[in-house]
DNA sequence: GGCCAAATTCAAAGCGCTTTGGATTTTCTT
DNA sequence: AAGAAAATCCAAAGCGCTTTGAATTTGGCC
């Protein structure tokens, strides 16, 4: 069943039948309900392919997808991508996923442009002065950043969360709790969310008098590995930090596994705050200490970056082109009181 | 650049040039060569919705993503969905990504499948006697498993890996070492990759007088708190186990975090074996106390399958219908000899 | 040189949809 | 009730590619 067959089948013209289903004005009322139910009845489709070298545009919304052989495939965009698909498939939108090396983003991203396959492009992963952010604005490929840069205005379309504000907090209940010595597991130091976060906690930190020592700063891929890493590292320094800032709860559980195996009381020898992306698998509620977060969750974040990219497709409503979540600070069991006089 | 320029640049006709690029006979080798130079010169590349639309192929393969608000999204699914990108990207084919309740998938796939958007089916998440098999092959659209059903003729094609083989393996080297008390951290029970695990460990447990008891199996989501549940269980049972088949990394992050908390020395108290999907956020030789594992890597999986779905989509060689990998055993620490005589 | 087959090339007809530029009809004005 | 403005509807022209059916060249052979 194709247009054709359908105009024909209620005696009209294409041209009706197609401005009917597309929603213009200049159809009568009465006509548009007949064909409206007529394609309820026989189950109509418009081919996509169609409608799109008609209308010059691909229907799709691109993304690279940052993993290569040996690579990390990210927990984090599988969670994201849950959020993107979910109000894609709203729309009949398809994806492109471009999968490239992380160092190759830039590349990767303008020949996924020049593809033509894909009317948006979302853009994730920001570094400082990201070179893709230029690109994008010199072509007319409509984009939506998660994140973003540091060191260029953002003068571009964007959803961030307040990482500052999210770290802030997070270091300012620590200090509060008569915390003095500090640590972050960080993502890797390249990306701005992890910069951000950073400087959220550093500057908590200032107001109470605190540093936090470049020893006391792990910048890596966020995995439970690394977290291990991180804490294990951190145990062994002359003044171990009491209080543990962690970008996300993957990391948490590798910190947490070392936390454990030292020996300490997660909540009482050493407390811990962890960004909580709102990963279905892994609920900060579920650890054996329940872990104090900061959340955000990424899956809703995909879902409204694509509601963003496709109403600029489809010319929609206007959604507002900025876009900073806060987050909410959720005190659970393992934030605690700085433990006593430490044994020096 | 379209090819009616480029056909006018070259003083050939559209036909000619089309036929040029992809790979007819009836064109002069020195012509395909100029048209060759003349696309790498000018940059030209065909308009996909406009090939899609003159030869009624979509240019991409659909899949069903099993995810809702509050259900899991599966670290799994993301990984192989690396691997399906990474094949899928060289011959410029899109993904339709349809995200769908796990209840849903068969009505989600139907709905895909009816859209015409896709020119065929990647099925995952095979469940016993599963009602997508006569669907899609009732339809003519191609489709590849992932993994095999059971209960019905296994005449489609597929890709599984030998998860009976795996556990089989698994258990036999655990009894080989002594161990009498098994257990069992499984998968979602009605999944048919869950089902050949169980009965490859059965098997083998049979094979040396043993038995694999209800209460020491264990079905779940694979996610770490559910590992973790698992084994808490298990230790509070009677004759606690001391050896543990695990089907996934991640379910053994909570298992080995249960272990850990109650205060037993994997590899000496107990012993455990995980399927490795080879995950890279998640290496067995990374725990605290490396994994034994079995070993079949997800991603490969996955472009394997982007493989054989796109050569059957181009009519490209043929491969074969169906493959049955083997999984790797790989021995580290966390598996020794049953612990001597058990306090009674 | 003449004739047939093989090798090349081309013109034109779609694929199914959107959209432009008019027609035609209906509804207001005055 | 006539003329103008709205409201509806339509025919036809693409969008850029593939593919059919036919035309044109070239080559081989007697």
């Amino acid at each position: 069943m194709n247009l054709k067959q359908l105009s024909q089948l209620l005696g009209l013209s294409q041209t009706t039948v197609s401005r009917a289903l597309n929603g213009y004005p200049e159809v009568n009322a009465e006509t548009r309900r007949r064909v409206l139910e007529a394609v309820r009845e026989t189950g109509y489709r418009p081919n996509r392919a169609a409608q799109r070298l008609a209308t010059g545009r691909a229907g799709s919304i691109g993304l690279v997808m940052p993993t290569a052989d040996g690579i990390y495939s990210d927990v984090h965009f599988g969670e994201f991508l849950a959020g993107l698909g979910d109000e894609a498939v709203k729309h009949d939108f398809h994806f492109v996923i471009n999968p490239s090396h992380p160092d190759d983003e830039a590349a990767t991203c303008r020949k996924l442009v020049a593809s033509g396959n894909v009317d948006a492009i979302f853009l994730a992963y920001m570094r400082e002065k990201d070179p893709r952010i230029p690109m994008l604005k010199s072509l007319k490929t409509p984009f939506v950043v998660h994140g973003r840069t540091i060191g260029v205005p953002t003068d571009y379309p964007f959803l961030d969360i307040d990482n500052t504000g999210a770290f802030y907090d997070a270091a300012r209940l620590l200090a509060q709790l008569g915390h003095r010595h500090f640590a972050l597991i960080n993502g890797p130091d390249h990306l701005a969310f992890a910069m951000r976060r950073k400087k959220g906690a550093k500057r908590a930190l200032a107001e109470h008098g605190l540093t936090l020592p470049e020893e006391c700063i792990y910048h890596a891929r966020m995995t439970d590995e690394q977290g291990f890493q991180a804490m294990e590292r951190f145990l062994r320094l002359d003044t171990p930090p009491t209080a543990i800032l962690c970008s996300s709860t993957v990391l948490a559980l590798g910190a947490v596994r070392a936390i454990n195996q030292a020996g300490l009381k997660l909540g009482q020898d050493i407390s811990l705050i962890a960004h909580d992306d709102v990963l279905p698998m892994l609920r900060p509620e579920n650890f054996s200490v329940p872990l104090t977060t900061t959340r955000s969750s990424l899956r809703a974040a995909g879902q409204r970056i694509a509601q963003r990219l496709i109403a600029g497709i489809l010319n929609l409503e206007v959604l507002p082109q900025q876009e900073l979540w806060k987050t909410d600070l959720i005190v659970r069991a393992s934030t605690g009181p700085a433990p006593a006089g430490k044994p020096a």
